[in-house]
DNA sequence: GCTATAATTGAAAAACGTTTTCATTATGAC
DNA sequence: GTCATAATGAAAACGTTTTTCAATTATAGC
């Protein structure tokens, strides 16, 4: 199970389980849209009475950190986080309530390699996103 | 000389001109690196000293809402700007010194299509950016 | 060119999201 | 259970962006 697994992932790398991180993993770990860290914050508070947001910040800095979770830009802002992709997979994400799936099969390192040549450029890193809406936001 | 076509465009949309409005219009529709505010600040005080940090963050906003500038998303931030893409282009950003060029030619539309319709979603954007260093930060 | 009007300006203050500080609490090794 | 210390939440500090406001400036009409 995946929450087990970020536990783990936090332990083996020195850092103690706690009541807090285990409620922010819980809802990190599961997540199908992107959370700000206020909405973690909130969506957290009722299984962790008296969690700090300050926590919620240092947590996921934790998570990104051991590649657990990653940051999601989007045109209305950059600070939510979701799970992270696995292998060479990009986000599809609805501009309305941040539902996010993962897609792979992209294949145009050729053609980047190609755009790097003409300008010149050594290319390390490529970023792909779709923004639509989710079958759920279309019905509203 | 697309500094007089941008001057124009405010005009025609009831903004007047202003010599901060110039200083700006000046760096922002010649600069081929991404440039925050800060940076536009800095960059345009000795044209127009007095200029307030505060006209820069409005005027960029004009720009942006006229689309002669675009926001820029980058690893390290996302409040620099450029002058926006024409027709159907995307970026190659180099993570060093912010330089930019912009390039076309991707052909995904299928693919993308192909994408929603497997997930529910109607796709109305998408982003594509390529990172990596430029011909001067590669000799550093 | 001069005047009247309203848009624009910069300084200061406020608001905002995020980070740092610090005394207290809780975890995990022994 | 004891102990060392990592982690916590409240409060303060921080950097960035927005709002407020009185003074200035651009422009339309004369
Ligand atoms: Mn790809
Ligand atoms: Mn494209
Ligand atoms: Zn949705
Ligand atoms: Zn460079």
């Amino acid at each position: 199970m995946t929450t087990n697994s970020w536990l783990t992932a936090l332990q083996e790398n020195g850092y103690r389980l706690t009541s807090a991180r285990r409620a922010v993993v819980e809802k990190m770990a599961h997540t199908r849209t992107a959370l700000n860290p206020l909405e973690v914050y909130d969506q957290t508070r009722a299984a962790c009475p008296g969690l700090g947001l300050v926590t919620v910040y240092r947590t996921l800095e934790k998570l990104e950190e051991l590649g657990l979770i990653q940051r999601v830009h989007q045109p209305g802002g950059c600070n939510a986080y979701l799970p992270s992709a696995h292998g060479h997979q990009h986000l599809l994400i609805c501009r309305a309530c941040g539902k996010a799936e993962y897609f792979e099969g992209d294949n145009l390192d050729e053609f980047f390699a190609r755009v790097g040549q003409q300008n010149g450029f050594t290319i390390s890193e490529h970023w792909l996103q779709l923004f639509g809406l989710c079958p759920t936001c279309q019905a509203k």
